[in-house]
DNA sequence: GTCTATAATGGGATAGAC
DNA sequence: GTCTATCCCATTATAGAC
């Protein structure tokens, strides 16, 4: 959205084209490292999808590993209205809408699956943008928990930075599962199970 | 230990020495895999840490697709007393005991976490192998719920398909963060907070 | 900004001597 | 069984013409 607002309303400056370009290639690299991975994928085949040289790809991205952590910045665009800090909507509410909204942008969960995993191998240039996302979501989610402790609505004996943990990690596994088997598995449905098991009802709808 | 039993019992058969050579080099594709993932890691790295030359690896496993398949295929044996079917044991005891088993293995949730998410991508030989295994997974710990739901020991509206999708899910995406901040993220005590919330406590203490 | 040409490196796999 | 030599292919990245 940004990036074609600036498309609008300078559409007759230098770098707008130039800008759409590179939207272009990003979007050819988000498909070839979520099929690929980041190693298994190439510069050439995220030119070709581009319809460009693979020299003219670098001109826009110096090397892969910015092309990547490009790739990676984005993708946070793309997925916003992820983050339980936008609304007033229920914690539990949010995570599903997000869950069925992601489902629904190809190759977005491909690309998360893959790269976070292979992120953990030596040298990885996306290492760091995993532990940080991580470090953020468990911070966020613990901070909703802990609210929903605090007006009782956390079930007895359940921490609330553990049940973030838990959440993050669930949400994860359930994707690889259903990236695997998507007709054994349902993603929101596991993920409301375990809301419902550590979230109260409340008498305020909205939570 | 199948092996070294064949080492033993057949030390001067003419497969001996091979059989040796042969689990010398799954050691180190296992620890070269774990690393850098199955496309990252190279067969001369494989030869090196087996201290050959790459072309004597070729002798022993035709290709690095054969390689991986027989890393995979051994892996299974090694973290063996994973699966919930060898004993007399509570679920959940089994499930934390196994968690904590592997954490003392070096590489084995390395290379199990970056290969399964690695065979999510397009023509990875491992692919089948993560689908198979999940699918049993899923099928052995939803009949070890459904026995404890017989029992009335599985907490109302809990569905024990979903458990045991969930409880697998819940197990690796607690890996994927360990991996990336060991400090910050215990997967024994998210595995026990979960099968907490969901089997009921009993009068049988194996349960 | 875009391309061709190419450098520089590394990959998996094969042939064949010993 | 083990090696050297090599093939053939792909990769990222750079140089430089246009």
């Amino acid at each position: 959205m940004t990036t074609k607002d600036v498309g609008r309303t300078a559409k007759r400056g230098p770098y707008a084209k130039s800008e759409e370009r590179r939207q272009t290639i990003l979007d050819a690299a988000h498909a070839v490292f979520a099929a690929r991975g980041y190693r298994g994928g190439s510069l050439q085949e995220v030119a070709d999808r581009a319809g460009m040289s693979q020299t003219s790809l670098l001109h826009y991205f110096p090397s892969k590993r910015d092309l990547l952590m490009s790739v990676l910045e984005r993708r946070d665009e793309i997925t916003s209205g992820a983050f339980p800090d936008d609304m007033e909507e229920g914690l539990a509410d949010s995570v599903i809408r997000t869950a069925l909204h992601n489902e629904d942008i190809p190759g977005v969960i491909e690309l998360y699956t893959v790269l976070c995993a292979e992120s953990v191998t030596d040298e990885h240039p996306g290492r760091d943008y995993f532990t940080e996302r991580y470090g953020r979501l468990r911070a966020s989610y613990g901070r909703r928990f802990a609210e929903l402790a605090a007006e009782g609505r956390l079930r007895p004996g359940v921490d609330p930075d553990q049940a973030a943990t838990s959440l993050v990690a669930l949400w994860d596994g359930l994707q690889t599962q259903w990236l695997l088997a998507p007709d054994q598995v349902d993603v929101a449905k596991g993920l409301r199970g375990y809301l419902n098991l550590v979230i109260l009802p409340g008498t305020d709808p909205t939570g």
